[in-house]
DNA sequence: AACATTCATGAAAGCGCTTACATTTTTATC
DNA sequence: GATAAAAATGTAAGCGCTTTCATGAATGTT
């Protein structure tokens, strides 16, 4: 592997000349530049992405955290992320922190310890304040959460119109008894759909009705077990809003061993659009979450205000968007 | 950050024998090896990845390229190796190839740019002496394909193997008449799926009725626009074996439309028993891709062979099997 | 006690770049 | 043509480690 000293030698220029077309950050006569690129070109010069790193102290690594490598969601968000920043030449490393706090911690260091020059995390357990030191040590941007003083770090999508939107449409199509399939509570997201949700009520001025609230796992295992406890209660329902389609579906698929049909005996809402929605039968009506988006959003910020590239826009808020198909009947 | 500097200065000993504690590869006395940890305790020291890796010339990292990074198949994939590999302190940059050629060659270049140290592929577009040739650049282990001459870097699914057990499951379910659904078969994989279906047929003594087999995508519009196709044609069949599990509900949302009952009409079977097949109704009947466990393997496979690392076993072949559920009845 | 071994440590030369600063060359100005 | 200013290039000091080789201390041997 040829070396910049190689190069050098053969342009008959000096080591800082060569670094200087490559970098292109200073004055290089036509003439020499074309030598160096020559020589370049001759001995098929590739330069050493670690030196470069140690001289200049800029790794063009971004790490990227998300909670599960696996799982629809983050497939699409780390895809955006990858695809973005590898046009600007950076590279991503990533990593799963399990929705752990201590998990997170480990993975966070871990990717610190890698040097990247900053941070890109879509993270439940660890605390805000967490974050705000972690901003101190190493730029971070961080999605679908907000966190007071980092604002300017977070790309967001409203969850609570998304929970909103949600019921709002299912109140449209004249539901009236409406239950309700939450994610674990002490998820922010899981709280701000919940909160769409009885603000979709109340705007109809319906009251919340805790005997058809429960609280699921995020999982399609705790939409089977929570849908299990709402037919349960015999407490009577027309339609389910799910915090998220994973739920909707063991939610569908347990009503179904209960003989009921969807949606004419009970319409299922889901949230996130993820892949699988379009798969399942009856097809999922959903709220649809910009998770590609919203992940090139964040390279896009890592590479404005990280790599000064000025001309890359940044959206920080997103809004979520009803995508209607067979799992909603009309009253 | 402090430096290795610092740490020697403060525990009385040269940046050598820091060195050497850290790396733990020479003897050190346990009275000075006590200083230094002493010292790096007190200045919270951290190793520079990047000046290591210059040093040293080992960047600690394993490129990682797939088709596409979301899509559950990779999702699992990527996760398995993910894990092996950060439990080994190695981290893992994660490029797309796109199915296409350019675009594999590019990632991969860009992937030695990063000065990996070994690669990880899953990748169609290139040739086999393309792999021959960029192993002697550097070290590569293969998913999911057999290159000849380097079957000791391969990392492999007997698929001949699953497209036999596929349609011997069919037929040993009293299937005569089976269509089949490949995959592109510039691909290997789809080939090879394609040649264990007529084996299973072969074996029962029938023929391979060319009107009954269609080519698709690996993608649900493709096994839509198959099955139209085979419904069109009206030879009569009583169940489709599909190359994969989105073709699978790519026919079966087809079927469904022309107003078939599945199973009770035409039985459906898929591959590769992706996340989403669980989600589908009737919940697909397919054959395991153990994804996840064949992207470990690969990690350990980077972890023995590169890392020297012998504690850790590797197995280089897969077996698929199957999975019944609920898209396939017996006649 | 003299010598040979072994063991622990230090000195210093890289690894392949970037960049501040110094020097030389070119161009502009009168 | 002399001088100043600007532009191009070179010199060399890092960046923070690893590792070879040399040195000195401790131990063993007779």
């Amino acid at each position: 592997m040829a070396t910049i000293y190689q190069v050098s030698e053969r342009a008959g220029v000096s080591l800082a000349t060569v670094s200087r077309v490559m970098n292109g950050n200073a004055k290089v006569s036509e003439t020499t530049r074309n030598k160096v690129l020559a020589a370049m070109a001759e001995l098929n010069y590739r330069p050493n992405s670690i030196a470069q790193s140690l001289a200049s102290n800029c790794s063009n690594s971004v790490g990227m955290l998300v909670s599960e490598v696996h799982g629809p969601f983050f497939g699409e968000m780390m895809s955006g992320v990858e695809n973005e920043l590898r046009t600007a030449g950076k590279h991503v490393i990533i990593a799963a922190g399990h929705s752990d706090e201590a998990s997170e911690k480990e993975a966070i260091e871990f990717l610190i310890s890698r040097k990247c020059d900053a941070l890109i995390l879509h993270v439940d357990a660890v605390t805000d304040q967490y974050l705000i030191d972690l901003n101190e040590r190493t730029p971070v941007v961080i999605i679908n959460r907000t966190i007071p003083g980092l604002e300017d770090h977070c790309i967001c999508l409203n969850n609570e119109l998304g929970g909103y939107q949600a019921t709002k449409a299912l109140l449209d199509m004249n539901h009236r008894q409406i239950a309700y399939i939450s994610g674990p509570l002490w998820k922010h997201d899981a709280r701000e759909r919940f909160e769409g949700h009885k603000r979709a009520l109340s705007e109809f001025g319906l009251p919340l009705d805790e005997a058809l609230c429960v609280q699921g796992d995020f999982h399609e295992e705790g939409g089977a077990r929570a849908m299990e406890t709402l037919l349960a209660s015999a407490k009577p329902f027309t339609a389910v809003a799910c915090a998220n389609d994973e739920m909707a579906c063991g939610a569908m698929n347990c009503a179904r061993d209960h003989k009921l049909d969807i949606p004419a005996d009970v319409s299922v809402m889901g949230f996130d659009n993820v892949i699988m929605s379009r798969y399942t039968f009856p097809h999922l009506t959903t709220i649809d979450y910009p998770a590609g988006e919203m992940g090139r959003m964040a390279a896009c910020w890592v590479r404005r205000q990280i790599y000064q590239d000025k001309q890359v826009k940044v959206r920080q808020l997103f809004e979520p968007s009803l995508v209607l198909r067979d799992s909603v009947r009309q009253l």
